[in-house]
DNA sequence: CCTCAAACTTAATATCATTCAGTTCTTGGG
DNA sequence: CCCAAGAACTGAATGATATTAAGTTTGAGG
């Protein structure tokens, strides 16, 4: 038996990136043997080199794909929020939160992913990775014209606001110490006390002191 | 050959641990090969496992030996703002950032270690960890007497000091097309527009208006 | 001196990633 | 319908590493 019958063509591509994310998140560690992800999908271990060039491009797909599941659910409160910029940039940086702890190994992967990937440079510069930070900056502009953070240069905030948030995800998922509840909210205490500082900035209103 | 002579004892524990993070350095990967160690160090791999139980041993004592090495930097800091509460904290930031953009692999290792290393719960378990968040916390109470973040919970705000720091020097580590000017610049403007939100809560000076 | 434990060294093993050399389908021309 | 070429795999071979086993030399205590 060597090459498979039409019947039972499976999709490696699509199939790899989808067994290797969900064997990272069981593992919880970048270390997925290659041969598990070929016994997931179906197949030896080699045949994965027909749709990749190696181990290193399968994790760079799975990351892709990472992107653009986070960009779908950013995306998504954000068509629910038209017309309220505070709201979208609180329940913006909810719903990263709420991605990256619930897929903590894949979040690792996207943003800390060891220097042997070959990533070539910062994690905006795949399509989707820009599209998510183009959310946040929109979100910022808005808010900005509703009168907050008056003056303020964006894209200086714009990068604190995602260093806060990524920070705060980080440490709260290194963390073996909580549980997910726990960690879920240190990580909205961060995002509301960041909130409460943007809005004292703003139409007076929300006193800085929690 | 097989026991060395007195003459020819080397400090293997002391020297294994400095060659790591060595060759973490310029391998910029955490898969340094415990070979590579040992032929720094001057012996053989097996050598290694009569002073570390196995390689994720020999990893952590470099993260700790990591920690000590930042707690040092903060602490002379510390010292030398004695009576300045707020400079600390802003001198303080900039000494963690400064350490972590030098050491960007060790500072990966110390915060984002692969779970595999077996460190059994959060950064600040070790002592040393300890110490450097005590650190800040005692920055922040001082600063709070001095009249700033007034009323503010101040282990809340200081988890989300360290997020904001923590995240903008890992966004920064992480961004391969920046050089080492660009990352210092962006993570200080980043400190920077944190400080001016502390300061806008202190003794009414500095408007929060870059 | 002699014995034993300490501290290494050289082989041996196991786990992967990656490459090689076939093997079996599918397909496009005749 | 038949065949050649190539696509898509498979199983075996290679090479890099971590880790363990077995063997050797040195230092210390009696």
């Amino acid at each position: 038996m060597a090459r498979p019958r039409k019947e039972q063509e499976l999709d490696i591509p699509r199939r790899a990136v989808e067994e290797t994310i969900r064997l990272l998140a069981q593992q919880g560690d970048f270390g997925v043997p290659l041969t598990a992800v070929a016994q997931a999908v179906g197949c030896t271990a080699p045949a994965l080199y027909g749709h990749f060039r190696n181990k290193n491009a399968l994790l760079r797909a799975a990351r892709d794909e990472g992107f653009g599941r986070l960009y779908n659910e950013k995306f998504a409160v954000f068509e629910q929020m038209r017309g309220d910029p505070f709201g979208y940039l609180r329940d913006g940086g909810y719903a990263y939160a709420r991605f990256a702890l619930e897929n903590p190994t894949l979040y690792r992967l996207m943003f800390s992913p060891p220097p042997k990937l070959g990533v070539s440079d910062d994690p905006w510069s795949s399509e989707a990775g820009r599209q998510v930070l183009s959310l946040l900056l929109t979100g910022l502009r808005s808010s900005q014209e509703h009168g907050y953070l008056p003056g303020a240069d964006l894209q200086r905030y714009g990068f604190m606001f995602w260093s806060t948030i990524h920070g705060a995800v980080s440490l709260n998922i290194q963390n073996r110490l909580l549980d997910h509840a726990a960690k879920w909210d240190s990580t909205q205490s961060v995002i509301d006390a960041l909130m409460e500082m943007i809005a004292a900035t703003g139409p007076a209103k929300h006193p800085i002191t929690s």
